[in-house]
DNA sequence: TGAAATGTTGGGGCG
DNA sequence: ACGCCCCAACATTTC
């Protein structure tokens, strides 16, 4: 005897039919299993641009996941609305007993989620909610003091000590897939194309939904055990590239880290413990905003909100456009608007330059980031720039500041990561590409490259930047 | 998940 | 043969 005759399974950041925790928990819980996702007008109304890779990526997931629901039997009602009053309107009209989630900890979501309970409990219904995007949330893994971890390495530690096979259990969706519910005939509208939604194609590269994630999947299997030694160089094909499908929910974190998890212990499965990792950090981060939101807007520690940063305008719109003579960092802001994704390594390469060499408040680099990743996630990404700008938790010392030119030298020694970004610079050799402004001018005239007519003059000279940048933090440094 | 400044060492040129 | 200097090469410290 099911708990509910009706419930509604709201879809966010879970775009996915399998390995699903509230997908799970409602069709093992109610006789009849309604779905549905919004396209959350108090988001999308925000995006800057109308041509945006994420919402073309949503768009396309959204597609696949209806089609799946609908060869189950089912169907996603699809809304382009405010969420936190379409939710209980629909919940209304399908006379639903409970609307099941997973959980979000951005605080938009946490007070969106909070609205929506408040608006259902008010009619009588459940909101539940359940973990999902993570392995360990909130709570689940704390100090022997009680206390959210604030450094990342016996964040980690505890966490795979905590760690049990239960933990990668699938939330199963097939066992249970008779409860999946026909759309009602009055609210099966078709879904609404991506202009209809005011948004304009992308071209967008990267498959979207459960068949791109599964895709990217199978490849990052096969590189796995390289992951640890090829991850640095931007030029090869180290990274998983699946940083997007964790946004976005088209892979189970489950799936993910128990592959990683299981490698990891195998011989030669550094390259596996090297991203479990990484996937560890995302959760590191995700508790971190969830206890402590006000990194949203501040430096995690707030002597740090003191910083006197330059935030000189043309500067920061050199650093957005990439031009700003230094070629790896161009390269990289050059890959980031073209394709909406960066390299890690160049993100780390790009937010230093940011911070550290033009002095420009991090929060201006982490919204043009967040404007432009496909894979952007609040936690993470916020988490990265305070990290790179020495102002968050755990972060690196405020005085290691990259040399632009030496991470080009050791992180794309031939150049081939530059020359596909930034090919006005092709035609200079290898040991000449990192630094063209240093080059003799009749090398510049042999390459035919001339500095401050085929590319930008450096707009800030390193060594005294470097200076600057530990003055700006000495003025702010706790005696 | 640095880089630069400073210190130390030791080989070789040279008077 | 010896001391002195230079300066890589490496190590340590400092930011």
């Amino acid at each position: 005897m099911p708990r509910f005759a009706r419930s509604l399974v709201w879809f966010r950041r879970d775009l996915r039919d399998f390995d699903h925790a509230a997908f799970a928990a409602a069709l093992r819980e109610s006789a009849a299993v309604y779905c549905v996702f919004v396209f959350d007008r108090e988001i999308l109304d925000r995006l800057p641009d109308r041509a945006d890779r994420r919402v073309e990526y949503i768009h396309g997931s959204v597609s696949e996941l209806d089609a799946r629901l609908r060869a189950a039997g089912g169907g996603l009602i699809v809304r382009h609305d405010l969420a936190r009053d379409a939710v209980p309107e629909l919940a209304q009209a399908l006379s639903v007993d409970a609307v099941y989630a997973n959980h979000d900890y951005e605080p938009r979501a946490i007070a969106r989620d909070a609205a929506v309970g408040q608006a259902l409990a008010a009619r009588g219904r459940s909101f539940l909610t359940f973990k999902d995007q993570v392995v360990f949330e909130r709570d689940e893994i704390l100090t022997r003091a009680g206390r959210p971890f604030a450094v990342f390495t016996p964040y980690r530690n505890a966490w795979l000590a905590a760690l049990t096979p239960a933990h990668f259990a699938s939330h199963d969706v097939e066992a249970h897939r008779r409860a999946i519910a026909p759309v009602p005939a009055a609210l099966d509208t078709p879904l609404p194309t991506l202009e209809a939604l005011g948004f304009a194609p992308t071209g967008l590269a990267l498959v979207p939904g459960m068949t791109g994630g599964a895709q990217r999947f199978a490849d990052f299997r096969n590189r796995i055990d390289r992951y640890r030694d090829a991850r640095d160089y931007p030029s090869i094909k180290g990274p998983s590239y699946l940083s997007t499908d964790l946004r976005f929910g088209t892979v189970s974190i489950r799936q993910l880290a128990q592959f990683a998890h299981a490698r990891s212990l195998h011989a030669g499965g550094e390259g596996a413990g090297t991203w479990l990792n990484e996937l560890i950090w995302r959760e590191f981060y995700a508790q971190i905003l969830w206890h402590h939101p006000h990194v949203v807007d501040h430096a995690f520690r707030p002597e740090y909100d003191a910083l006197a940063f330059r935030n000189d305008p043309k500067q920061f719109a050199a650093w957005c456009a990439g031009t700003t003579g230094y070629p790896i960092v161009d390269a990289a802001m050059r890959q980031l608007n073209q394709t909406g994704y960066m390299h890690n390594r160049l993100r780390m390469i790009a937010a230093s330059f940011l911070v550290k060499d033009l002095l420009v408040d991090w929060r201006w680099g982490e919204r043009y980031f967040a404007d432009k990743l496909n894979d952007f996630d609040l936690a993470s990404n916020n988490g990265g720039w305070q990290w790179a700008a020495s102002t968050g938790c755990d972060a690196q010392p405020y005085f290691r500041i990259f040399n632009p030119v030496t991470q080009s030298e050791r992180f794309d020694a031939q150049g081939s990561f530059i020359r596909r970004y930034v090919p006005e610079l092709a035609a200079l050799r290898d040991d000449e590409i990192h630094a063209p402004w240093q080059q003799p001018i009749v090398t510049q005239q042999e390459r035919g490259v001339i500095i401050g007519r085929d590319y930008p003059v450096p707009i800030v000279d390193h060594a005294l930047a470097r200076q600057q940048a530990l003055e700006m933090f000495a003025a702010v440094r706790t005696p």
